[in-house]
DNA sequence: GTATAGAATGTTATATTATAACAGTTTATC
DNA sequence: GATAAACTGTTATAATATAACATTCTATAC
């Protein structure tokens, strides 16, 4: 997290804005789904499937995967939530997805991961694509490094 | 592969350059190693760890998992082959990695991938990168859609 | 040529990530 | 309150990947 970033209000924003999406959409965030969100958003880094199937489960209850991965699809799919794909993690989204795909910037010191929308890539990674006669559809764009804090 | 495409003097080709790239550095293109990168030519798609395992399996003898595990961290190590991230498959290197890091255009309807390597693009991630005053180090650059044959 | 160390392989076991299949429950709509 | 669709519970298993340790091979030094 950034400095002086205040996690509580951070969290509370991504559950509002999760229930906001989910109404306008006539979505049910339910309570699994959207305790799961609460998880990742708590984490504030990429989390596995695994940790969040045991900080679900409790001494009385213990989940089973496909609670986490239902869950999982439905947050992915209304784009509440990304896969990192480079390591098979989970992070809440932090932009407005009426924009083209997003691009992470993932500190390999501290884990943070930055979600960008930048539309000067979009643009590169179009012209990209149409010089090899290409249609993009979805994207993985994952950028491991030092992110600034840790850069210092 | 695309039109016209000789597939046996393009895995020759690989197979060659492999021999070449490891005398120069002095490593080992062992007869395991050289299967397993010869059968990821051979399919010239991603392909999965356990089809190459499979592929490598007779009926006299099955091979465990560290054996072809083994030779694609080799291969990956050494750019012969890339990981796509996001299908957890394996495919050859088409390029020169003197160069930055590539880019896969993977299409959905044929899985055949094209790697590029775009000035222009790494420019992009760099300026973009910049921004966030992140430095970045390794990129998993992976863009799905509609290459130009199945497109037509 | 043999000793040695490092690299590579063999082998068993296990960890990690994800989905299939089917039964049961809840929710919205008529 | 009947119905269908969405959601959840549960068991089992598939798919992907690594740990750990014993053994064999290879290169180099003596
Ligand atoms: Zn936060
Ligand atoms: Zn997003
Ligand atoms: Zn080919
Ligand atoms: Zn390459």
């Amino acid at each position: 997290m950034r400095e002086r970033h205040r996690h509580n209000q951070c969290i509370k924003n991504a559950l509002e804005k999760a229930e906001r999406v989910c109404a306008e959409k006539s979505l049910r965030l339910t309570p699994t789904r959207r305790k799961v969100l609460e998880l990742i958003w708590q984490s504030h880094k990429p989390i596995k499937a695994y940790d969040l199937l045991n900080q679900l489960s409790s001494d009385e209850h213990i989940e089973k995967p496909p609670t986490v991965y239902r869950a999982l699809d439905f947050l992915l799919k209304n784009h509440l939530i990304h896969k990192i794909a480079s390591h098979n993690a989970y992070v809440g989204c932090e932009v407005n997805h009426d924009e083209m795909d997003s691009k992470f910037f993932i500190c390999d010191q501290c884990a943070e991961v930055k979600e960008v929308c930048e539309p000067k890539l979009d643009r590169s990674l179009l012209e990209a694509s149409k010089k090899q006669g290409f249609i993009p559809n979805q994207t993985t764009i994952e950028i491991h490094g030092t992110c600034a804090k840790c850069a210092r």
